[in-house]
DNA sequence: TCTCCGTCTGAACGTTGTTCAATCCACTAA
DNA sequence: TTAGTGGATTGAACAACGTTCAGACGGAGA
């Protein structure tokens, strides 16, 4: 019995969260709505909301799935060229950051949009994927700076996911200005030949 | 009669703009209610619709401000070291950027996080404002860079723009990391120094 | 078959932004 | 002075939202 209603709740939980990510995928946050949903699942409102405490749980759901992608998307692309040279791997990963995010911009801007305000506690998963995808870029960083004083590895790894992370959010967004894809690539390996280049 | 009307819808929306940018300031975009700003302003609410096409109108006036101010911190920063070498110019005016987000961290957000997808045309004065903000930074660059390629310049102004601004995001952010001020400061002008140094 | 208890339901609640018929008011013409 | 007029202002009403909870429901044990 127990067993059954977690069972139950589980594929609930399942067929919420494809069809939630369906909507973010075509029409972005903004178009989630409880009611169709509910409909679309062919369950009660309420059964939302025994299943995730809120909307926004439905969200992170969502999220924790386009991370998961995201990560194995970078981690993928990096694989391929596991024997380059580490600013050549940093730009690879960089690109494969931008082809997800420009591929799927709906599910990429959830990621960030969420509002972790009022939430008291990000979801532990959330800083753990987070952190995995830290760990690939410091990779290259360590090889590059063998004898690093402390933080520093960890200061570059951060200072340059959020200078690529502001490249593409600006360049996706500004449709008006719309930056061709091969000048944001060009901007990104430009950036980041330049930032870790070692001094002589 | 048509004079005095006009009058009392400029005071009216000059009321309402003030009103609305103490809470943004305060409490965030998120925290605006319609009903609760007609109260303080001592108007109806189909009042606020006489002045404003919408609540994003509102906004955008709250963000016209915003625009403003930030584009005098940051000039102003630049002008006191006007004669300073290049890279030093772009490195005060983008920790004059941060310094100005990190002071006015909800009025700085509300720029980026107003729904510019429904919205048709993004108002003219938001593109002035940007490009004016874009001027000043390109002119270090072009000093920089005196013999650029087409298109050279404004790529990387947009380059180097969408770095700072994506350290200065996630520095602010993830107040669970919580990047020192000056760590980020630090980020910068690694950051900027590397970036914009001419090839031997 | 009859309880009983956990599960699920969906009407109802409180808040949104937005609208528009009704009211008001300043001014003119008689 | 008063009746008429037309645009400006009002605020109750509307539609849509996320969220809740009293009650309907249904399977397991006596």
């Amino acid at each position: 019995m127990a067993r059954d209603t977690t069972k139950r709740r589980e594929a609930l939980r399942d067929t919420l969260t494809d069809l939630a990510e369906a909507h973010v995928r075509a029409d972005g946050l903004a178009s989630l709505r409880a009611r169709t949903l509910a409909r679309e699942a062919g369950c009660a409102v309420g059964a939302i909301y025994n299943v995730f405490d809120d909307m926004t749980g439905l969200i992170l759901a969502v999220n924790g799935r386009t991370f998961g992608r995201l990560g194995k998307h970078v981690s993928d692309a990096v694989a391929k060229v596991a024997d380059a040279p580490p600013t050549e791997r940093l730009v690879v990963m960089a690109i494969a950051y931008l082809e997800f995010a420009s591929a799927n911009p709906n599910l990429w801007r959830a990621l960030f949009d969420v509002e972790m305000s009022t939430d008291r506690d990000v979801p532990e998963w959330y800083m753990q994927e987070l952190g995995r995808l830290f760990a690939i870029i410091a990779q290259p960083l360590a090889e590059l700076h063998p004898d690093p004083e402390p933080g520093e590895i960890d200061l570059m790894t951060r200072a340059l996911f959020s200078s690529v992370h502001g490249i593409v959010l600006l360049g996706l967004e500004n449709r008006i200005s719309a930056v061709p894809r091969e000048r944001m690539e060009g901007m990104i390996e430009f950036l980041l030949k330049r930032v870790t280049q070692t001094d002589a």
